[in-house]
DNA sequence: ATCATTTGACCTTA
DNA sequence: TAAGGTCAAATGAT
């Protein structure tokens, strides 16, 4: 089994949960034999567990996988250092490995793109299409390819090309849409103001794509955060949009986490942590 | 009027 | 030479 970093981190916040729910369980034992406390620890207890067992199973089922990104690392080391030699080319190397790849039921990632391209893709039932980030004028190169997938006609395969050096996130082009939302990113807390305001992953909003920890529950925020036209893209390429399991105490109790991990088209769920164990 | 998207043509790579 | 990736004029939306 592999899991990479941020998969990793989660692992371990869980683990950390699972220890004290039931040291929690424990210290209400020895307070009073019985109580309905002691059901919630015991059920937090069994729903970190669940979730345990589910990250790992997810990380187990992607290890084979050979992601573009480590290709693109594997071919790196092997030629070494890039030695001075003439600019890059202007058109990327057909089957150029992405920096990152994700597999995701929503195109929306809070950056904002503009498409120049579509294209039919053989052996692909739906078109292939072609993003660059909005700020190319400011000298961002940052492109992405968008791909419907075959078996899962909500999902799509997302693939990025280049290191957003516009700052990306939360800057809306000048002219249009509105005002940029708030970039607070609070992992620690499970409010909903900090975790369903729709503000971009910060670790996106810096350009590139960061490996810290935060981004683990950054990912699971990556939804339409601003009603720009990519959004209404999405809905006219009838994408899901991603569910906002936050926003509900409830839903993000127990049971929703079952339902996240248990459908891998929804959004914010299995999907993005096989994302997570896989593409890092 | 301005800006984003569409789409056919062209270019590059394998 | 076929197929993927990009360009740029035409078109549509605001």
């Amino acid at each position: 089994m592999t899991l990479d970093a941020p998969a990793a981190v989660v692992l371990e916040l869980m683990t950390m949960g699972q220890q004290s729910a039931a040291h929690l369980g424990d210290l209400l034992r020895a307070a009073s034999p019985a109580s309905p406390q002691q059901d919630l620890a015991a059920e937090i207890l069994n729903c970190c567990g669940r979730v345990i067992d589910a990250l790992r199973a997810a990380a187990a089922a992607s290890g084979h996988k050979r992601k573009a990104v480590e290709y693109q690392e594997t071919a790196a080391a092997a030629a070494g250092s890039p030695p001075p030699g003439p600019p890059p080319p202007k058109r990327r190397p057909r089957g150029a490995g992405a920096i990152k790849e994700v597999t995701s039921g929503t195109t929306v990632d809070g950056f904002i793109w503009r498409k120049y391209g579509q294209k039919d893709i053989n052996g692909h039932k739906h078109p292939r299409l072609y993003y660059r980030c909005a700020h190319k004028n400011q000298g961002c190169s940052a492109t992405r390819r968008v791909q419907r997938t075959q078996d899962q006609p909500a999902a799509y395969e997302i693939a990025y090309y280049g290191e957003h050096t516009c700052g990306g996130a939360g800057q809306p082009p000048q002219g249009r849409g509105g005002a940029a939302p708030p970039t607070v990113v609070d992992f620690g807390s499970n409010s909903v103001d900090a975790t369903c305001r729709g503000s971009p992953p910060a670790s996106m909003s810096q350009g590139g794509w960061s490996s810290a920890s935060s981004e683990v529950g950054l990912e699971f925020d990556a939804h339409e955060w601003w009603h720009g036209t990519e959004a209404v893209e999405e809905q006219r390429m009838g994408g899901a949009t991603a569910g906002c399991y936050a926003s509900d105490p409830v839903e993000f109790g127990c049971r929703g986490w079952e339902s996240v991990l248990d459908d891998p088209l929804d959004l914010g769920g299995l999907q993005i942590l096989q994302d997570f164990a896989t593409f890092q």
